[in-house]
RNA sequence: CGGGAUGUAGCGCAGUUUGGUAGCGCACUUGGCUGGGGGUCAAGGGGCCGCAGGUUCAAAUCCUGUCAUCCCGACCA
């Protein structure tokens, strides 16, 4: 049956919602695929289920075909096995929890790994059975401090998760790799663009993750790319140590008065004025710059900690965050200034063992650690630890010891890849898949054991891979639409026609019934837009909102035994004659 | 949580400064004309002006409080 646009569930707007800030969110509103109900949480008309189910179709036939199996949880749950895992307290604030008649604890499920793990807990107690991987797409919920963009960052969201259990570490590495190589298989299907980049493993224990981005302006993570491959999340870029340099020349350091110099661009300003450099000029990457962070722990404690970089670097929120985690880290306040006085803000130095950090109210001494950059030897201008002074030529290794590495500046393009293939450059990019290896965390936490074939006990690794379906049909919005409205690839396209009877004679609207007749015959999906006494101007302004990519015009040219076809891409629209439409539409789709 | 903005019909907005019977465009209903690019004429239906309190003869408008939404940031497998 044809989606009659004169019966069709749908009102389109003429103009863009006042809420919708991004391409996607105004067009989807606007041609009638969804509408909002609260921040970050969305109906879905008629037009849009049908592409969300095109999008879940695809992934299912190859999540099947990679040897998956599809399975359904319940979106609500009770807490029990997510305080297992400590996720009950982890979550925090993102966590939509509630509770029953009888008071009892329930959480609305923001992802599945403990059910999915104990259900295979319960069924399954041997190697035999192993490997599994299950999956379901499903709807998630995470109350998010800030949902923005429509579809892209829901508070409720339909995602396809799957989990594999396999005995052994290399059974994970297939795993991981059919996986893998589904999701491939799948973006190029939906004909979304998709680069794969490392991803930070780090709080949930794994010890692999590939990040799949569309790179898009809009997108919320930022990625770094070689030309020789190399490809990751900032979050999980890792830089070389610097090797060493041989700094036995470096004159000795000396500490001079800097008066008003509690900044970066000042303190190179005075250098400059006051003390000549051997070559050229002195630059804030020839200082060395100590941030105060604080990292709060998961019972709340304040540590701080004082990061030494090149003074021509900021400090990367989120490679920080990523590095300490699963601490928060802060920059540190006036308050935590004033508890340690040793701490002079602006002219803050390393010291030979650091034991000057250790202010009175200090509960241990603060760490030191400094940007993998920093090569021992080398020479910096940087603060003396003293108002209004800095110190010259203070050399690493020699005038000043580190208690570590903190690898958390921030990245410039032009940068080398740590893996030394290229230059890198920066992107912006939105998640549409990860998939990770989560180790046995979860199978370890909830006690996931099988029998090997020497009847031994052994515990489960496992791996967890997840697809935003919702977030698709956002994505593919963002990148395929034009100044007047959706262009769906074929692939999710909700018809895979769509047919315009347009104008008074009655003949236009009865060849327009008899194509869609013939598409329907031979396969084809159709909408017909069979509105009487509607502007031709209006029909085509429909049908270039909705975004269909193949269109049929049933109009003025039937009296001479023509219909139009016209390619809603390439805006080209070829007279046909009627009997002739269907092949010419048939051979021109792709 | 910090900063900014906004709540008036299904959607987009004006009206608030200076208090005096609720407006416009789109959409919707009926009829006519029109019939290849959101056409036109006429007649209609639809409002707790976010909510609560206050001031006033009188509040969309002034005052206090509160709730909500959007944007930026923080946060976010």
């Amino acid at each position: 049956m044809p989606i009659r646009l004169s019966s069709l569930f749908l009102r389109t707007l003429r103009e863009d919602p006042s809420d919708a800030e991004v391409q996607s969110h105004r067009l989807l509103v606007r041609a009638g695929y969804i509408r909002r109900n609260a921040p970050g949480i969305f109906s879905w008309l008629p037009l849009g289920l049908l592409v969300k189910n095109k999008i879940e179709a695809i992934v299912r036939e190859e999540m099947n075909a990679a040897g998956a199996q599809e399975v359904y949880f319940p979106g609500l749950l009770p807490k029990e096995p997510f305080e297992i895992t400590g996720r009950w307290n982890e979550y925090g604030e993102n966590l939509f929890r509630l509770k029953d008649r009888k008071d009892a604890d329930y959480l609305l499920a923001p992802t599945h790994e403990e059910v999915f793990t104990l259900l295979v807990k319960d069924l399954y107690s041997s190697y035999k059975d192993l490997p599994l991987t299950i999956y379901q797409i499903q709807i998630k919920y995470r109350d998010e401090a800030r949902p923005r963009a429509g579809l892209l960052r829901g508070r409720e969201f339909v995602m396809k998760d799957a989990y594999s259990f396999d005995v052994t570490d290399e059974g994970l590495g297939k795993s991981y790799a059919a996986q893998r190589d589904a999701y491939e298989k799948i973006f190029r299907r939906l004909g979304v663009e998709y680069v794969i980049v490392k991803a930070e493993a780090g709080a949930m224990g794994g010890s692999k993750s590939e990040e799949f981005l569309n790179p898009s302006p809009i997108g919320e993570d930022t990625f770094v790319r070689s030309k020789g491959g190399f490809a990751a999340n900032v979050e999980a870029v890792k830089f070389e140590i610097a090797a060493d340099i041989d700094g036995s020349d470096n004159p000795a350091a000396e500490v001079h008065d800097s008066p008003n110099t509690p900044t970066i661009a000042s303190l190179v300003d005075y250098s400059n004025a006051n003390h000549s450099k051997a070559e050229g000029s002195w630059s804030s990457a020839d200082t060395l710059k100590n941030v105060v962070l604080v990292l709060i722990g998961q019972d709340g404690k304040r540590e701080l900690v004082i990061v030494g970089l090149p003074g021509d670097r900021g400090v990367d929120q989120k490679r920080a965050e990523a590095f300490f985690g699963p601490k928060e880290v802060e920059q540190a306040t006036e308050e935590d200034f004033k508890k340690y006085p040793v701490l002079v803000k602006g002219y803050i130095g390393p010291t030979k063992s650091g034991q000057q950090f250790l202010g009175e109210e200090a509960e241990s001494k603060i760490r030191y650690l400094v940007d993998p950059r920093i090569a021992k030897g080398s020479a910096w201008i940087t603060g003396a630890n003293q108002d209004q002074k800095h110190i010259w030529n203070l050399t690493y290794g020699r005038d000043f010891d580190a208690d570590g590495l903190a690898d958390i500046a921030e990245i410039k393009a032009g940068d080398p890849a740590p893996d030394g293939s290229g230059d890198l450059e920066l992107s912006r990019g939105i998640e549409i898949g990860h998939v990770f290896q989560l180790g046995r965390k979860y199978a370890e936490a909830l006690g996931l054991k099988v029998l090997d074939e020497d009847g031994k006990l052994v515990t489960v690794t496992m791996g967890s891979y997840g697809i935003g379906v919702t977030r698709l049909v956002a994505v593919l919005a963002e990148s395929y639409n034009d100044e007047k409205g959706l262009v769906w690839p074929e692939s999710v396209s909700p018809a895979d026609v769509y047919i315009i009877a347009t104008g008074k004679d009655p003949v236009a609207f009865e060849v327009a019934e008899q194509l869609t007749l013939e598409a329907e015959a031979v396969g084809l999906s159709v909408m017909l837009d069979d509105r009487l006494k509607l502007s031709p101007g209006v029909k085509f302004a429909d049908a270039e909102l909705i975004g269909v990519p193949w269109i049929l015009i049933c109009g003025k040219g039937v009296v001479d035994g023509e219909v139009e076809l016209w390619n809603r891409r390439s805006n080209e629209r070829v007279a046909v004659k009627i009997e002739s439409a269907l092949a010419k539409l048939i051979s021109e789709r792709s």
